[in-house]
DNA sequence: AGTCAGGCAACGC
DNA sequence: GCGTTGCCTGAC
């Protein structure tokens, strides 16, 4: 019954990481749990066609598809070693490592950009239980299906799609005011008024930070999450209500918006949205 | 049943 | 510049 996917492969990978861990830490929010030949793993869409399988086991063992081991291997960010990213690290810093004691596992991940800008122009002022409900509403109406193990799953609508689906429609996806957003923003995309392919290669953060910003609905915290998940941007630090309480609580700076911006950027340095994925879990957690 | 949520834009001063 | 307000909805 099931299409030929090719053996199990492992994944190899340097230093900690947690497949578990990194799928809830608020960067990815449409991967499902799933059963594959009795192994426990999770499976989701990356980009176009069909969705891809990831497992670890408790030695930390981490396997995928044959054909889909390049593609998962950078999603997961696992084609760079954790050491390295934190070797940029403020070190005396200790906050900052408490944080990454409480979890070492998480990675920042590489999400196609698209669907990453896509789902946190969606995400403003919601839970993540209510995000998931949305990429997965908008998914499964306007994206291309496929199947894995008897179960649907579906890639996130290209700018056409949702360019062609019209307000109202995302509207009816439970957008609510975001569905003029997300439409306006795949209108500019699928138009060729924003070109994301130049916004991925721009090496200047503020640059790129610049033209994502023109988008309606899109401000610092939604273009920094944008580039630092989809865009690969580790010095893109978005700051939401959390990272905001852990900067004031423990940190003790009693500044915000820019002024925070700009401290945090500095104190942090060149892996500042590393940093902030391991704090950000932190502050869930403990604060 | 009400409250609240991982933000932005438009407006007021 | 800085602070306030409206926006929609589901999940808790």
């Amino acid at each position: 019954m099931a299409p030929p996917l090719g053996n199990l492969v492992e994944v190899p990978f340097e230093g900690d990481f947690s497949l578990r861990d990194t799928l809830k830490s608020g960067q990815i929010f449409h991967w499902e749990t799933i059963e594959w030949e009795e192994l426990d793993g999770f499976a989701g869409c990356i980009g176009e066609g069909p969705p891809a399988f990831v497992c670890q086991d408790e030695t930390g063992l981490v396997q995928t598809f044959a054909d889909d081991l390049a593609r998962v291997r950078r999603y997961f960010g696992l084609d760079h070693s954790a050491a390295s990213v934190r070797a940029a690290f403020p070190d005396k810093d200790t906050i900052l490592r408490e944080a990454i004691a409480f979890c070492p596992g998480i990675r920042v991940a590489r999400q196609p950009l698209w669907e990453c800008l896509a789902t946190f122009i969606t995400s403003s002022l919601k839970q993540v239980s209510h995000i998931r409900t949305m990429s997965l509403t908008l998914r499964s109406r306007f994206g291309e299906r496929h199947e894995l193990a008897g179960r649907e799953f579906f890639a996130y609508p290209t700018p056409a799609a949702l360019a062609g689906a019209g307000e109202m429609a995302l509207r009816e996806c439970g957008l609510g005011y975001r569905a003029k957003s997300l439409h306006l923003a795949a209108s500019a995309i699928a138009s060729g008024g924003l070109d994301l392919a130049a916004v991925e290669a721009e090496p200047s953060l503020a640059k790129a930070r610049e033209q994502l910003l023109t988008l309606h609905g899109v401000g610092d915290k939604i273009a920094n999450c944008a580039l630092l998940f989809g865009a690969g941007h580790w010095d893109a630090f978005p700051i939401d209500v959390w990272i905001e309480r852990i900067l004031h609580d423990l940190y003790r700076k009693r500044v915000k918006g820019a002024k925070l911006q700009a401290w945090a950027e500095k104190h942090f340095g060149p892996h500042a949205g590393y940093a902030q994925q391991y704090l950000f879990h932190f502050a869930r957690k403990t604060l």
